[in-house]
DNA sequence: GATAGCTCTGTAAACGCTGTCACCAGATTG
DNA sequence: CAATCTGGTGACAGCGTTTACAGAGCTATC
């Protein structure tokens, strides 16, 4: 079942079943005839593995995410894919659970790949990778964390300015005493998104914070809202991460008996789909999403395509989304 | 940065290089540390095509899915990919959004990769596939959709008794009005979908149903759902195809001032996580996606790895979960 | 009627790896 | 001391494509 077969079949050499192939070069129209009817016959598909040998391109585009059961990360996908397949590229994508070492070995495997163009939409990160990426010559685009370089294209998002319109917002109705709810991504010392929060306290007056992480589900948006419930005063407004914790912390207070927002409130981060669906619809902060995957694949694509020079650096600004879970702090 | 300047460098054949990347074989100690000096000083990284085309055997598990922006889909994805990676395998998933054009694409693309087993958890077919795949001598295992060939599997699940353990409770609960929430790909005359609940009008006197189709999303289901509340009496419960399209439910009635369940009931299906995170949580039915998970990668890695027979039908059996969305009709 | 210029097709050399076979040196055996 | 084995290595033929490059028929031109 390969060129030869069909070759022989056609009565033509190779060479030309390759030109059918690729609608390349002339062929007259009965040899191709022939071929075609020779391929249809035979149910012949031709063997990517030695088309990208041969070729030496790819018209893959790799792609790396922390979490895919976070719609955050999916969106991305998507319009990523969608922009790809109108470019006549595809995608392969890569989990790492925010384990690094797993993020490392996905790299690897697309590098291994040769893909186009790769994205790495994580939150962890490997320094040593970087070089390897680097010379590896391939277009990269990293969202949200490392730095330009040489072929690395950055986007990131002004996490703390969203964090800064959330606690400003919730600070103006009187709420004093904070929780934060963060994932596992962001232990370590100096986290760029627990840090803003952080650093919130020194500039709002008698704000206090205390904070839980857990898994990004629902599921660890739950247990770390039950952490924060157990240890010291309750909080007056909860702070997530991003949406689906959010939607976790919901369950947890629901079934508490704590109301939202009167009792206390709730902000996720993202604005997924899934927060104005729940109940109460949450306040959140909008990502782009589409523009992210949008600059993403236009990077990537453009660069494979005709090494064209992008920004190496885009910053997005996100903006502020009122809905139902909150409210002024109780006894105010 | 082929294998040949890495033998050049640490002054091998690249028959030894080959040997320590895959550590088959006996290589001196002292030969291997200067091959893998090499490697790393070059930072070589072996081209996959060309290890895929030279072994003939490929290590990569296919899947393809309707819809991954559904959970019920990515969980099984998540189990699949779990297995496959302890078993040494990767996965490489791919989108239909339902459309069978996708779908032969996709197979074409996975066949070409010479995958070596094939999963398709699709609702959509493409008949003229089947012939295609079965001699492609692929392992392929069909959820859902399809007949048991030479080498595919069918795993299915019995929807019918799902949707009966659904519309049985309900009766009983006195509701007579029912309107039914799908999705787009369950248009055509006698769908897998469908079919049992317009059946079920037969066997429950005085039972009758309208039922009204969206694409599968959480706005799917609002959308079909305000259809449903726009023609004609408002029902008593709607059934939904699926958890997803039930939340989407759950929010058209909400902002109707239509309370759950006092008013209406709302069933899902698949229970999905997010079905007890919602509010009301959703009384579902619980298909055993982990389940499902293990058999499709049991399936595909034994018979790609030592051409076993395993058996050529699975039909599995889903339970009731009751929980708060779903109450008696009102009136009664 | 020879020459040039097309159009179409075949030949064969890569592409980067794996795997078989052969080979060599030293150890073991009779 | 020759014969046999064995651990370690190199040469080289594929794997299924693509892609120069060359060549074989034509038609058109002078």
């Amino acid at each position: 079942m390969n060129l030869e077969q069909v070759a022989r079949r056609a009565k033509v050499s190779t060479a030309t079943v390759s030109r059918v192939l690729n609608n390349a070069s002339v062929v007259k129209t009965s040899t191709r005839a022939r071929v075609v009817k020779a391929i249809e016959e035979l149910k012949y598909h031709p063997n990517l593995h030695a088309r990208n040998l041969a070729g030496g391109k790819s018209r893959t585009l790799g792609m790396i995410v922390s979490n895919m059961e976070n719609p955050f990360f999916f969106d991305i996908y998507k319009t990523v894919e969608s922009d790809a397949h109108a470019a006549g590229y595809e995608v392969v994508v890569a989990n790492t659970d925010y384990r690094s070492e797993q993020l490392v070995s996905s790299i690897r495997l697309m590098i291994g790949r040769r893909v186009a163009g790769l994205a790495a939409v994580v939150s962890e990160m490997e320094p040593a990778l970087i070089e390897e990426l680097t010379d590896s010559a391939i277009p990269v685009v990293f969202y949200d964390v490392g730095a330009p370089r040489q072929n690395i294209t950055n986007i990131r998002v002004n996490y703390r300015r969203g964090i800064d319109k959330v606690i400003d917002y919730l600070y103006s109705l009187g709420h004093r005493k904070l929780g934060f709810v963060g994932h596992h991504a962001m232990l370590g010392p100096i986290n760029a998104r627990v840090k803003p929060v952080l650093d919130a306290v020194a500039n709002y007056p008698g704000l206090e914070v205390r904070t839980a992480a857990d898994s990004d589900t629902l599921d660890g948006g739950r247990l770390a809202t039950r952490v924060l419930l157990a240890s010291g005063e309750q909080p007056t407004a909860i702070v997530c991460v991003n949406d689906i914790m959010a939607v976790g912390a919901l369950r947890e207070l629901r079934e508490r008996g704590i109301r939202v927002p009167q009792d206390v409130s709730v902000t996720g981060f993202d604005n997924v789909k899934l927060s104005e669906f729940c109940y109460p619809a949450l306040t959140t902060v909008h990502i782009p999403r589409d523009t992210i995957g949008h600059l993403i694949s236009e990077t990537l694509i453009s660069k494979s395509d005709k090494t064209a020079v992008a920004d190496h650096e885009m910053i997005i600004d996100p903006d502020f989304v009122l809905r139902d879970s909150t409210g002024p702090a109780p006894g105010r």
